[in-house]
Parts: C-alpha cells; sequence; structure tokens
DNA sequence: TGAATTTAGTTGACTTGGAAAGCAAATTCA
DNA sequence: TGAATTTGCTTTCCAAGTCAACTAAATTCA
C-alpha cells in the first residue's frame, strides 16, 4: 500500500485544517470592523441568494449545525439583521428573511469579502482558483 | 474586475469551509471509537514527528491557539497520554513530550486516521491528492 | 547592575458550540 | 378518526474556545 511513512503534515486531512484556519484567521479579522462574525456573513448570503429559506436548509447550506445556527439567528434577529417568519405551509417551519438593514449591511460586508477572496485568489495561478474549488467539491460529501 | 456576480459558493472561503466541515466529520467519527478529539490526534502526531516541541511551537505545528492548547494538555496530561517538562535551557518553556501510553495509544489511532486519509484520496483521481496539497498550500499562510 | 521591556505560557471571566432531550406540528396507518 | 411515528426547530446542560489579564523568566540597555 503506502510506500513509506509520510509525514502527517501530508494529510488531506491536516491541509484542509490548516487552509481553513489561515484562510478563516484572514477573514475574521477582515469582518471584524463589521462586527461580524464569518458565520453570520454565510447566513446573510445565503439568505439573499435563496429564496425563503427554512431553518434547516440553511443550516446546510451555512454549513452551521442546527442548534448553533438558532442561537446565531436570535442574535441577528436582536441585531435587527433578520427576522424569522413561520411557513404558512407548515407552521413548524420557520422561514428566514433579511431585513432591509440586514441587506444594506450585507452588500457593504460583501465589498470586503470580494476583496479579501481577491486577494486569496491572486495567491494562486490563474487557473488554479477554479482547480482548487472543484477538488475540495470532490471531498465535500 | 469581476464579469458577474458569482454566488458565493464558489468563494474559496466558502469552499474551504465546506470541505473541513465534512473532512472533520468523517474525522470526527473515526476518533470516536478512540475517545480523543481531533486537536489531541494532531497533538499527538506532532510530538511524534517533531523532537522537544515547546508549547508555542506545537501550538502552531497543531494549528491550535495557546490558551486552547494549554487546556487540552491539561486533560491529556491527566489521561496520561502527555506530560510537560521545564525545558532546562529556558525556565519559561515547556516541553512536550508523549508518554508510552500516548504513544501506544497513537500507534492505534494512526492506523484508522491512515484508511481514513485513504478513503479521502480515494475520491480523486490519482496525482489530484497531491495537487490539492499543493494548491492548499499556496493559500495558507 | 538593575529597571524596563519582551517573551512563554497559563488563568479567569465570558461566550460559543454541541449532543441529547424536549416540544409541537404534520403525517402515517390501524 | 385518533394513537403512534416522524419531522422541524429550540432549549438545556455541559464541554470547549476566546480575549485579555497575569506570572515569571529572559533579555535589553542606560
Amino acid at each position: 500500500m503506502s510506500e513509506q511513512t509520510s509525514s502527517f503534515e501530508t494529510h488531506i486531512s491536516y491541509a484542509v485544517a490548516a487552509a481553513h484556519r489561515s484562510v478563516n484567521q484572514r477573514m475574521t479579522a477582515q469582518l471584524k470592523k463589521h462586527g461580524i462574525q464569518i458565520e453570520a456573513w454565510r447566513v446573510m448570503e445565503c439568505l439573499d441568494a435563496g429564496e425563503r429559506l427554512t431553518m434547516g436548509a440553511l443550516a446546510s447550506k451555512a454549513l452551521i449545525n442546527p442548534p448553533t445556527l438558532s442561537k446565531l439567528v436570535d442574535r441577528m434577529v436582536s441585531d435587527g439583521l433578520v427576522h424569522r417568519q413561520i411557513s404558512q405551509s407548515d407552521q413548524r417551519e420557520i422561514n428566514l428573511l433579511l431585513t432591509h438593514l440586514g441587506r444594506i449591511r450585507m452588500l457593504d460586508i460583501r465589498k470586503d469579502v470580494e476583496e479579501q477572496d481577491g486577494a486569496l485568489n491572486g495567491l494562486l495561478e490563474t487557473e488554479d482558483g477554479a482547480l482548487l474549488l472543484k477538488l475540495l467539491s470532490k471531498i465535500t460529501v
């Protein structure tokens, strides 16, 4: 099987964790001036992109566990960024919506995130950004 | 600049977060039967690989913030996996060492991790594993 | 030398995250 | 129909993480 004992830094899991940590640190620093965390940004982008998302759908798109999302949304509601609306087709479901303020803030934050993502892409050769996305998607179940 | 508004899922930061979440979930499930968390495994591998690591060096290699590492090490010490040794060259530094039990446990866990990493590599074409590592290292500061 | 600064690591107060239990609406099927 | 099950989300309780402050050793330099 494996020809030699490779150092553990060459494990895919390690490389992904290292990249994630690095990217998250840049991102957190960038979002700090907006007083918001990465997860909240993802929630806002998801809400802007998809329409009438339920908590469950949102949790999976925004990469957040349901209980954690529930609490994050509590905070975002009290910050006036989003509001909950009970679905009329199924009373158990919640449709989450961006408030006007939420949308404004999101557009503002997006500029910085785009810039940051551009810088990240700048670290790669031209087509490598797309290639990286493709490879990452393959290991993402 | 950007020709069109791309969906936020194509951001490198999102793809990395998604991959990380997915890999971590597999890994956590795998390590559950050993009653250990991913970070503790990384600590053990770091200690096995490098010699006489200080807390600071370890924190950076194992991708853990110093205060978090300090507490994790407390737990690992009381589980008998590692022990602290004050460096004689600098009394402020701690050299962390695997205990005998720690080494045994590590070797045992390593088998499962290798297997899991193999499965991950199996999701990619032959040379893509190495390619992914290379691309990830470029965005890791 | 010795006061001031820097560096290594830990601690403490506080926040956040997660697993499992809980609640209520919807669905199944006897 | 109505009891049993499933589904969607939240709450609770506890474990873990973070920021900032702290201790102590080493280093700087006046």
